[in-house]
DNA sequence: TCCGATTTATCAGTATACGGACGATTCCTG
DNA sequence: CAGGAATCGTCCGTATACTGATAAATCGGA
């Protein structure tokens, strides 16, 4: 792991200033004290530690929490795990050949409906879970170490209020004729 | 639509184990309360805030770190950027080559160390630069607008906590002891 | 000066993430 | 039952992320 650590400072002196260093709005935007450059830190650090745990070439993060949810939830298909483990579509039919490559998982195609996949864990699945369970919760506890312990709940539950919140804009579309602007697209 | 309840069903491998057996420790891992998938999902939610607010034509995230840090820091390095934004030295040479092609930036080598390369902002780059900071900025507060008002900066000084831990723990380690290592490793 | 170690950046390979388009299937409505 | 709408899953293209290997240049010690 050699992605860099934190430089909240200057790894070298600049005495010159950046061009046109006053009035511009990008001037002042600290990118360490931002939500979105700290939460991306904080979930690399997650990886890690999940990494570091179950070893490199054991599951990842997103792996684990696919076939635990495929595990928990015999009968679901793959778009209700998509909406359980909050993994895109696309990328759920990626992991899940590659899962289904390394044995773990099969695809099924359900009787009551054509469309859809039935995932069913196979027994070294389900080892590769048992394998992992440990480690994994040990990694979940050193995630949130740094914080200190009356602060944790606390703080998890405030993370939820971010993490939980309900997908907008695909929600389901009203009826009716749509603006047709599909002739003009032109890639920038 | 809800979560699909995790029921006894009968299916491959899966009936052979009730999914309440004592004996399984997967089965007590609630995925939605883990820290790693909420800072997951929280990430997620970031990127979708951000991409709403720029565009989806305009700078990603991790663009916009890695533009602004170089404008910010106009005499560094692709390594010492790399450590600025936390960004892989592998990936960040993807984007400068993708950022390249836009115009938004140049690689210029240096003449005192004929490895590195200086990554000089370009007009557009600034203009880019400036057309989103104010959107980037309002993104950034509806990040954490679900939380409550008075617990933000809590929330974001804890955040930072796991975000600005150096990385420590991997790294070929050339031959050689080193005292203090196996913290809490598992042999594997 | 020579040579090995280090630094810097790139490349190849794999995994995750997401939007758009698509075929197949099912559902809904008449 | 027919036909349009919605759903399910796949495929493609692009972007981010990281490992390992490698080339090029620099640095340091003998």
């Amino acid at each position: 792991m050699d992605r860099p650590s934190p430089a909240g400072g200057d790894s070298g002196v600049q005495d010159k200033a950046p061009p046109n260093a006053a009035g511009r709005p990008i001037d002042g935007i600290a990118l360490h004290e931002t939500p979105g450059h700290l939460l991306r830190r904080a979930q690399q650090r997650a990886v890690d530690l999940f990494v570091q745990a179950v070893g490199e070439r054991g599951l990842r993060p997103p792996q684990f929490a696919l076939l635990l949810a495929a595990w928990q939830n015999p009968d679901a298909n793959q778009s209700e795990l998509v909406r359980i483990t909050g993994i895109d579509r696309s990328t759920a039919a990626d992991m899940i050949t590659r899962l289904a490559g390394r044995g773990l998982i099969r695809r099924v195609r359900t009787e009551a409906d054509g469309r859809a996949n039935r995932l069913s864990v196979t027994a070294e699945g389900v080892a590769a879970l048992e394998a992992a369970a440990d480690r994994v919760e040990r990694a979940q506890e050193n995630i949130v170490a740094p914080i200190p312990a009356g602060q944790r709940a606390q703080f998890l539950k405030n993370l939820s209020l971010i993490a939980d919140l309900p997908d907008p804009p695909a929600g389901p579309r009203p009826p009716g004729p749509r603006p047709d602007d599909g002739a003009n697209r032109e890639g920038g």
